[in-house]
RNA sequence: GCGGUUAUCGUCUAGUGGUAAGACAACGGCUUGUGGCGCCGUGUACACCGGUUCAAUUCCGGUUAAUCGCCCCA
């Protein structure tokens, strides 16, 4: 016998029922997009290796060792989107979508691929819904983002902790890994072996540290504030004012550090205590300086990236069960002419309401019939056999209130049938 | 990439060195035709490959996968 073909690991089917929750938070989404004022950006699903080397940066993980990349026929190396703010870039620059001076607002729905090792929350190929607001550098626009963040979180009514930081410019984090490599430096054989490596590399992700013996010498480290420059610490204080102003909370958590080059400034992750290690649902921040090096004008911009499999988690973790309500109508042919009859009633029924419309065309017993429209979840069952056929009335049983009611043949049949699922 | 745990019908579980039990679901039926309940009936399940053994689903090793943690990230 041959062996099952199953999913790839990191991968997971999405079938009913579950695949009905994606439709409605997608929904949510599309609705939430439309109110904020964004367009959505759909790229290709495969881009030019570079632009991610240059993108998301050549010493990350992503990058390092996370691609999925291959060699094309015609020798092109092209890598599966392991993020969406580079091609979403990409495509903005491509079609001079990014003028100076006006600003553009983007969102994303879709798959993202990283090979990375699978765990609860993290597949290789998972789903991001993201926004980017390319071409504002207030701060009005950081708070959009996460208030819009926010607003879809609220609509669930789950509860999430926003955190906040600043990780400055260019030029103050400069400033800041210098101050970094001397605090660390003198106790250097006291971090543990991962620290070490990386003091070197990025002294930044030192900070991010869950290791006992490194606590000590994190917690005494210069926090990033102390290192801004007025331009950046007044762009922070001003995020924290309008989100105060818009009542949205808020925890400053110096330890915040992404792990992709490209961000400036702003960072900010939402994580839910409903999810384990991978606690982080959606995560962004600002990204003066991306464009630019992609090629594009000087554009500051902002986005950030939400989880969709560990919103739908949390979701899970918080949301008791919902009943559904009955739906739509079960046609219950009973006879081959019965059944020929109701091909036609089901098509135009089709057409004619907002409905499920259910009809199994085994020849089955009107018993059988019924429990698999009582399955199906459907209000209405319709009857037609032979007994029906010859008195010239067809009986639509109310599923609900367990009540009969002829209904005539005709071609009255269908417009009745649609007064009836009105209301 | 590293470490821990786990792997039995579609799902959830029991159990054993001599080929497996139950619940839920599914399917059929309950005197040709009126659902949810009830009753009766129906099962190609011990992940895969090796080893030990007269005999392995059970013990051992490996593979694969899931899960938890590290790393990293959504």
């Amino acid at each position: 016998m041959a062996s099952k073909i199953v999913a790839p690991r990191g991968t997971q089917d999405i079938f009913p029922p579950q695949s009905g929750r994606w439709q409605e938070l997608e929904a949510r989404i599309h609705q939430l997009a439309r109110r904020y004022g964004y367009g959505e950006m759909r790229t290709p699903m495969f881009e030019a290796t570079e632009l991610f080397e240059r993108g998301v940066g050549d010493t990350t993980d992503i990058v390092e060792k996370e691609m999925y990349t291959f060699e094309d026929k015609g020798g092109r190396r092209n890598t599966l989107r392991p993020e969406w703010t580079a091609p979403v870039v990409r495509a903005a620059l491509q079609h001079n979508l990014v003028q100076p001076g006006v600003a553009q607002r983007f969102y994303y729905v879709g798959p993202i691929f990283r090979y990375e090792r699978p765990q609860a929350g993290r597949y290789r190929q998972a789903h991001q819904f993201g926004v980017e607001c390319v071409g504002f550098k207030g701060p009005e626009a950081d708070v959009e983002v996460i208030a819009m963040a926010m607003h879809l979180f609220r609509s669930y009514g789950i509860d999430v902790t926003l955190n906040i930081n600043s990780i400055g410019d260019a030029a103050c984090r400069g400033k800041y890994r210098e101050a970094l490599l001397e605090h660390f430096r003198p106790a250097l054989e006291h971090l543990s072996e991962d620290s070490q490596r990386r003091l070197e590399r990025n002294p930044l992700r030192l900070l991010d540290s869950k290791e006992e013996r490194d606590k000590p010498f994190v917690e005494s480290a210069p926090p990033f504030e102390a290192y801004l420059c007025d331009a950046c610490r007044d762009h922070f204080e001003h995020v924290k004012k309008y989100l105060n102003q818009i009542a949205i909370p808020f925890v400053v958590n110096p330890r915040i550090v992404r792990g992709l080059d490209y961000y400036t400034r702003t960072v900010f992750e939402f994580v839910s205590d409903a999810l384990g290690a991978q606690s982080t649902v959606c995560a962004g921040g600002r990204y003066d300086d991306l464009i630019k090096s992609l090629g594009g004008p000087d554009t500051p911009s902002v986005g950030f990236a939400l989880g969709e499999e560990r919103l739908l988690m949390t979701i899970d973790a918080a949301a008791e069960s919902q009943e559904n309500e009955r739906r739509g109508i079960q046609l219950v042919a009973l006879g081959e002419v019965a059944r020929e009859l109701m091909v036609t009633m089901c098509s135009l029924l089709r057409y004619s309401i907002d409905a499920p419309v259910f009809m199994d065309y085994d020849d089955r017993k009107l018993l059988a019939q019924l429990k698999i429209a009582d399955r199906n979840n459907a209000r209405y069952a319709l009857v037609l056999g032979s007994e029906e056929i010859s008195a010239g009335n067809a009986v639509l049983r109310d599923l609900v209130e367990r009540s009969d009611r002829p209904l005539p043949l005709g071609k009255d049949l269908v417009p009745s049938l649609v007064e009836v699922m009105k209301s």
